[in-house]
DNA sequence: CTTGATGCAAAGCGTTTGCATGGTA
DNA sequence: TACCATGCAAACGCTTTGCATCAAG
């Protein structure tokens, strides 16, 4: 929070009560969240502010080092505070869209490797696996049997967009 | 493509001129394209699909397993081609957006190992690394001293959501 | 002929921006 | 007091959809 206040000011930019409030937001959602959660959760401390303010504190908290963007697919942006929190990837449910973090190092080394062998500087990526959580497959396990044939896909659905991630 | 026909008639559904532009269109671009890509491509070749049947034809292309949906950071949905091509990851310059694509064994097994950890079935992932390739770290270096200074993040800046990828 | 497909234009949705006003430093 | 930040509403860019018309089977 210090250190979004340096940033500020280093720009000569000001710590007004919605900047504060929007950190506060993302500092309390621990994990990952969505513009809209910052919004409520900001309206819920009494300042509400508008979805242009947050939007355009966005691109301060990154450059503050709070936040990060995230990959999960889906048409919403999403973000993630990055604090103690290392870097890490997502194991994301496709039912229950639950979202598992993992930080696995052998990931890291290879990706080095791999990036340098083609001559590239690394300097960020995305790693998200998608698939079906125990739980859910236990669900679906017991309801062998019941109604529905497996989903026809309507010409206009999003199947290629899986919502992904709840937010706050 | 005959592939797609038969997917098509399973469902009733119907083979017209334009769905078969814009499915030459897609195995022509063998690789990655975008929406306006097969706009173009399929206007080249005298069917001028209009953006909403274009739009209307990716959920089958996708169930026909044609297509795979991207998650290449950026606005616009992308999608890769699915044929020989085994699957594969990228590998992107953040300056020039070239895509490199790879396919690395090590990857998908540990990704499996530590799904199966969390109890997870796979079923996708996507994997993304960024970077900066030789060519455009080349041209940096031999830029040095010249005018700007490290780009100043103005507020309303994309700088969360690099625009990555080419068509066709 | 029946029913799905198309094009158009309008609506949706998340995000960005112009502008007048309000508040920080 | 200067100038940045805010809210509102309009603008945007991509995607989706309603509807009347067209055409594949």
């Amino acid at each position: 929070m210090d250190r979004f206040g340096k940033v500020l000011h280093h720009r000569s930019l000001r710590l007004t009560s919605e900047r504060r409030a929007i950190v506060k937001a993302v500092i309390a959602s621990k994990g990952h969240f969505e513009i809209d959660g910052l919004i409520r959760a900001s309206r819920r401390e009494g300042i509400s502010a508008s979805r242009a303010t947050v939007y355009r504190a966005i691109p301060l908290l990154i450059e503050a080092g709070l936040v990060q963007p995230t990959v999960l697919s889906g048409k919403q942006h999403r973000y993630e505070t990055v604090f103690g929190h290392e870097h890490h990837d997502h194991l994301i449910c496709q039912v229950c869209e639950k979202v598992v973090e993992f930080q696995f190092e052998a990931f890291e080394i290879l990706q080095r490797e791999l990036a340098a062998k083609h001559g590239f500087e690394l300097i960020e990526h995305y790693h998200e696996l998608i698939g079906v959580c125990g739980d859910c497959k236990r669900k679906e396990e017991s309801m062998r049997g019941s109604k529905q044939g497996p989903a026809t896909i309507e010409t206009r659905s999003h199947i290629w967009s899986a919502e992904v991630g709840s937010a706050s």
